[in-house]
DNA sequence: GCCGGGGTGTTACCTCGGGTAACATCGTCG
DNA sequence: CGACGATGTTACCCGAGGTAACACCCCGGC
């Protein structure tokens, strides 16, 4: 019996705890949660940050996975897009706590820059750009382009989906419609509103 | 000599040590910068996230600031977004350091949830927000759609402008045109590419 | 002149979480 | 049987956030 099957056991452990506690959960509970003691995890995940990366990579794998084979899904490039933005809202929709896990990741990263994609983020971002670059023609900048656009769609996508996750103001087909429009140019398509307002907002600023 | 002007210098301080070491500076390290001890700090700001958050608020109103002329300048609609995206990535250029604060907001904040968006973003899409439902007629969604692109396009541009800062791929005018081109929906106006490969992806997926 | 309050500052301590050292146990393999 | 490698334990270290208790200093009022 290698170590592997143990490890399952604690990542499984891991797992319902921080589906109970938040990512914040502290090493002590998930051990507990266990029925063991603090230095098995250690020798199992090395610190903190490797366990926690254990726990990301293996929910990330699903959803890497289902984003992947979304965007290489043979639809129109709307429908793709729409795939992709529904796939992922319903990823971090079906494990809200675990999903935070992927963008909160290491709350004293000393690692180099503290990126503001998480590292299963990074991923999916990538994943993105390889896409735009193989599937549209951009011309000259295609490169820049689709690495701009593989974080920003990505960044995009991750806050207006904690937004949703957070309020639920409409359903999710609607939400990914809602996406899907920003990035078609509606925001380009539209038209000027008549306003009267220039001068400053319509709301009080909100002093918090 | 009210407290206001050593709250001022002791800002300063963690300042100077944030732009030296980082978001993660310890109090500890902060106060021995202001030549004090930690209580101090404390009686000043109640705990270090008063402490960041005042760090912030300071920092963010010149930008939150910049960001919000900038949306209300009278341009076209596609100047504007590009005079914005502008203004931000060359408020995060100028102070990196002090840009981490902003999105890496409480290591342990456990506050309702952990959103993406940073209480100073979160002003910043809250901004646009306002600015596309004042300005943009988007027909009966507009209230979704102005709450969703505001997160959406903040993220957007965190994640990207991250990126930027991190690895200067290019100039900052050549990156407001890439992000100003995406929110333009040239992703759905760009040609399908002839992709022979459809399978997988080009490249190896580089396993992790 | 003395006293009290509000600012300055200090040392020393508490708590809690990540991380480690050292020790004990059980099962398997040579 | 003995060794090794896994299991597990208790007890500890360290650093960071946060607090208590005490000391000084100045200024305005009785």
């Amino acid at each position: 019996m290698s170590r592997e099957p143990r490890r399952e056991q604690l990542l499984n452990a891991a797992d319902r705890v921080i589906q109970r506690e938040g990512p914040s959960a502290s090493m002590n509970a998930i051990a507990a949660e266990a029925g063991i003691t603090k230095p098995i995890l250690y020798r199992h995940f090395g610190d903190r940050n490797g366990l926690i990366r254990a726990l990301t990579e293996r929910h990330t794998g699903g959803l890497l996975a289902a984003v992947r084979a979304a965007l290489a899904e043979p639809l129109e490039r709307r429908d793709r897009v729409e795939h992709v933005l529904d796939t992922y809202l319903a990823g971090i929709e079906a494990r809200p706590q675990v999903y935070r896990l992927l963008t909160h990741p290491a709350p004293g990263d000393p690692s180099g820059a503290g990126n503001a994609l998480a590292p299963a983020l990074r991923q999916i971002a990538e994943e993105i750009t390889r896409a735009v670059q193989s599937q549209v023609d951009l011309g000259a900048d295609r490169d820049l382009l689709a690495e701009a656009w593989g974080r920003g769609i990505t960044g995009m996508v991750l806050a207006a989906g904690d937004w949703w996750l957070e309020t639920k103001p409409c359903s999710r087909t609607r939400m990914v419609q809602a996406l899907a429009d920003l990035l078609w140019g509606r925001l380009a398509a539209a038209a000027d509103l008549p306003t009267a307002v220039l001068p400053t907002a319509p709301t009080e600023p909100a002093a918090d």
